[in-house]
DNA sequence: TTGCCGAAAGGACAGGTGTCCTCAACTGTG
DNA sequence: CACAGTTGAGGACACCTGTCCTTTCGGCAA
């Protein structure tokens, strides 16, 4: 249990009697943490790795929502607005969760006041994020989100020039367009030398002018 | 001062001791209630009324974050993430505020379970509705949209089948498009006898037309 | 090896949308 | 009344983007 990592992260420590019912949940690259349209079961705090949010349209098509690494609370609204799940959160890389119960949410910490600022505060962190990623995505062209798009999920960390591709076209449904286009930004990019189509990886060869082209757009 | 509606509203009760420290603030149609980029001095609650959030982009376009009438919480962001005022709130009625000063909010009320609650609950709607709205925007042409407008903004209510236009170019940029675009698609609707232009004013004559045309959108 | 199949890339085309510009109507001033 | 300035509508054009379709290529089975 790594209610120690917890605490670092969330500035809080779980009453000792609780100890018992909060769950260590892992999540690897590409698993499903929620669905769509599902029942809550509890509040997920991300400890370890990235997730990603997106939802499905009426028309099929995606829409990533949110990135979310080192941090990020799932289940938050549903839990609070009573409603079904209300977008897919899929690990983008391997993840760790502490996992909270919603039995143990309800009996205990919806009235512990630590508890509830760090609901709180994450709330109010999304709602900005989401408010200024709402007014970028209806207002910035494709090439620009494509942009961003890598700017975002390339980790500082990881040296790899490589962006694993998973799939031009989810790449392409998760911010909102179609592989056909994707490929016709990818091509311009690559006449102008900013990149390197190599099969399924795509080799950035000048961060710069790709940062130049996000307009300094993230997903966050 | 309104604490009998606020409690109507919220459900919450403020603390006698308080009654003094808190205000009535009104506001008339088209007054700033907060203005991007100013420092936040308190919350806002919304007791009657109705007003809209949006926000203004690096290319100097604005966009149609939100629309809220009847409990509406304004500061919030702001305060919990002590940050500048994110976006522009006008009052698209006339509107009247319970006004709590942020050095109450931060002596007495941080603490208070109950007015977390409103807090939190608040967050979460609109959260959840800024999650929804952003997917939409993100994917529907502008026609879907200005008729989304339409029937956010034509108050059931209000029996006036006119909507004053509030300059065109109002509604364009918050609707994240321009007058040009409007007109063309407003031309479009006169030819199919759905509305009369009348000077600046626009007559819904079918609405079960525009309300088809939104495709079930709305900005609520 | 040959041929079929599925995936990926890209050509062709159309519709949505923004920009620029022109024309017409309206307003205020002399 | 005449004229200049302002504002709104709409024409022309170009670009962005989605859809559909063709071509190419690699893998796999006969």
């Amino acid at each position: 249990m790594d209610v120690k990592k917890f605490k670092q992260l969330y500035a809080y420590e779980f009453p000792n009697e609780l100890l018992t019912q909060i769950q260590n949940r892992t999540y690897q690259t590409n698993d499903y943490i929620l669905r769509t349209g599902d029942e809550i079961d509890g509040l997920y705090f991300l400890i370890e790795g990235k997730y990603y949010v997106s939802s499905l349209e009426i028309t099929g098509k995606e829409l990533l929502l949110r990135y979310s690494k080192r941090s990020g609370i799932l289940g938050d609204i549903e839990i609070l607005e009573q409603c079904a799940i209300q977008s897919n959160c899929i690990a983008a890389e391997r993840c760790e969760f502490i996992y909270v119960p919603l039995a143990v949410y309800e009996k205990y910490l919806k009235h512990d006041m630590a508890f509830t600022q760090i609901l709180l505060k994450e709330l109010a962190y999304k709602l900005k994020t989401c408010t200024t990623s709402s007014r970028v995505n209806a207002l910035s062209p494709v090439s620009v989100r494509l942009a961003a798009y890598y700017c975002t999920i390339a980790s500082p960390e990881s040296n790899s020039d490589y962006i694993t591709s998973s799939k031009l076209d989810e790449v392409a449904s998760l911010i909102g367009t179609t592989k056909r286009h994707l490929n016709r930004i990818l091509k311009q990019w690559s006449e102008e030398g900013s990149i390197h189509r190599d099969g399924d990886h795509i080799q950035i060869l000048n961060w710069e002018r790709i940062k130049q082209h996000s307009n300094n757009v993230r997903f966050e």
